[in-house]
DNA sequence: ACGGCTTATACTCATTCGAAGCATAAGGAG
DNA sequence: CTCCTTATGCTTCGAATGAGTATAAGCCGT
């Protein structure tokens, strides 16, 4: 009800009235060496960002003029993520209160002519737990699942089975298979147990120990999972990795970018048969080889599919192996 | 680049700052008589919304309140759809810039018990070529087709083609299929071709006839197409028809309401052994006979399923009759 | 030159999934 | 008691998917 909103929280303890603040926070991608990584500023402790002006023509705009002032990377695709408030927890004192719009931008790891060198950090130093190409990384087991079923255990009847469940899902437990997707759901799930650096910032309290991965800056974690989980979902149904590659590439190359993204191996022959089906792809007529083996053809992305099929997939089926 | 910025639009005429303001925009939805509505204010042009204010928990939280206090209307499900910024053509004099943040809520119809009579539209009110429940409307040929053709016509070249592709996949002509998803497509194409009365009062100049379809205030109605379209892409993948259905209900009702909601018929043999073979329903032991035919089994959601598999869904397979 | 290693690419097979149609059951109306 | 209407059960067919086997074409060291 409308009676819930308290007008005193409308005005900071000097009597100004807060501040409501628009940020606009950008989670770039791009895939070098294999590895999925975002475009970072401060050492890699924040995302590129900056507030809304009345100047601004659009958000997009906004955002793409503070990515390039920050990193000088130029953006090509971008798309909205979500829109995110401060978490509850601000503290009384702090007279102004922000929202995030953030946004997802694909691009190619080009090397920065003039100006100071990009800062394009892997996902997985964020996010250790998210990247099962090696098959699921330890530290779930380790360090992440003890104190995880600590924290359901102070729950009683309803509550802790709906945890218990929650972390099932999300980490692929009890014969549940791993679903790279639930970047967000598992985030929020550490989150909540107070398992991340984040959550001890905000909610204050001292508690468990923290596990490894680098936090950042506000929530911006929590934004980056955001766009890692969109990106492992829309690869799935739309042709976007093509954004991230390389005008010429061999099918392994792009089947190595998308297992990047998606944190897990696929299986070559169906990956294959499957690009060229759609017809997302066609010969250079060129070879590569350079990894010892048979030499590799050469492919460039088919634009013209972006127009004639506006619901093309780049379908990645999942293998063991 | 940042220098595309133009500070002087950050103040009005009279020398005050512009303000930025945020706006929660709400796209309520239920279904009534085989008829999905939005919950409006104002006789239908205007959804339910209202500033994000310094007091709110939370953008749902204010959301919720705001459309409470407007409509009476309690809200259970709710997701965020998308972040607006105005569209570029504001006039100059307009000392604020409003961004709306918009969600899609569902619930049942309930009799509001007390209180004003709560204003529920029809969707298709305000997108009558949405509607493709009795085949294609006969609008689409008639009323909207040939502007948009003339409207190709302005441009030469690429462009041209790159209209006709688009209006094609829109609308599904071509022997292209009707793609019933593609909601705020459409009504963007509507609006560039400024068929739509909304595109004349923003841009200004009058121009072509406007096709049937009930305007809204401001970019309401954009929001509405993007609402529309979100829950027909989700009802694909996830169970949300629930939401809208009454705690008791026969298969061919929850049929009804899934055709309501996608503007398209779907496979009633393969439509029920989807939802049972998902078990996403329990029979009641009742049944009911209103319709003069064989009685039909009653049915309740399992809301058991919500928690079990987190990526169930209500898939609909489309057909022709 | 040749066997062995590596990667590329072609083909096969089984299972599932999706779309469509046929058949039967069980009420009410005349 | 027959016809109309709706409910519900079952088959069929083909495409898509997941997984495996087989073959090709380079390089490398001996």
């Amino acid at each position: 009800m409308a009676a819930g909103r308290d007008k005193s929280k409308m005005y900071a303890s000097d009597g100004r009235p807060r501040e409501l603040k628009v940020d606009l926070v950008a989670v770039v991608a791009a895939v070098t060496d294999n590895d999925p990584r975002a475009l970072t500023i401060s050492q890699g402790s924040a995302l590129p960002a900056g507030p809304f002006e009345m100047g601004h023509r659009s958000l997009q705009a906004g955002l793409r003029d503070w990515v390039e002032q920050q990193t000088g990377q130029a953006l090509g695709y971008i798309e909205q993520l979500y829109t995110f408030a401060d978490r509850d927890r601000i503290p009384e004192e702090q007279a102004r209160r922000a929202i995030s719009i953030s946004y997802l931008g694909l691009t190619r790891d080009e090397w920065s002519e003039g100006g100071p060198p990009r800062d394009w950090q892997s996902w997985y130093d964020y996010f250790p737990w998210e990247d099962h190409r090696a098959g699921a990384p330890s530290i779930i087991a380790d360090a992440i699942l003890p104190p995880l079923r600590a924290w359901t255990e102070q729950q009683g009847g309803k509550a802790r089975e709906e945890r218990r469940q929650r972390i099932a899902i999300g980490f692929g437990i009890d014969g549940r298979p791993w679903n790279e997707e639930l970047v967000l759901q598992r985030y929020e799930l550490l989150y909540e147990a107070a398992l991340v650096e984040e959550a001890l910032r905000d909610g204050g309290g001292a508690r468990a120990p923290h596990i490894p991965g680098r936090p950042m800056i506000a929530d911006h974690r929590r934004i980056l999972a955001t766009g890692i989980a969109r990106l492992r979902t829309k690869i799935k149904y739309r042709p976007v990795v093509f954004e991230l590659m390389p005008p010429v590439f061999t099918l392994l190359q792009l089947q190595r970018a998308v297992e990047a993204l998606a944190g897990r191996l696929v299986h070559k022959q169906n990956f294959r048969r499957l690009i060229e089906q759609q017809e997302l792809v066609e010969e250079t007529g060129e070879t590569m080889s350079e990894t010892g083996g048979r030499p590799a053809k050469l492919f460039r992305f088919r634009p013209a599919v972006l127009m004639e099929r506006s619901a093309a997939g780049t379908k990645l089926s999942v293998s063991r192996s």
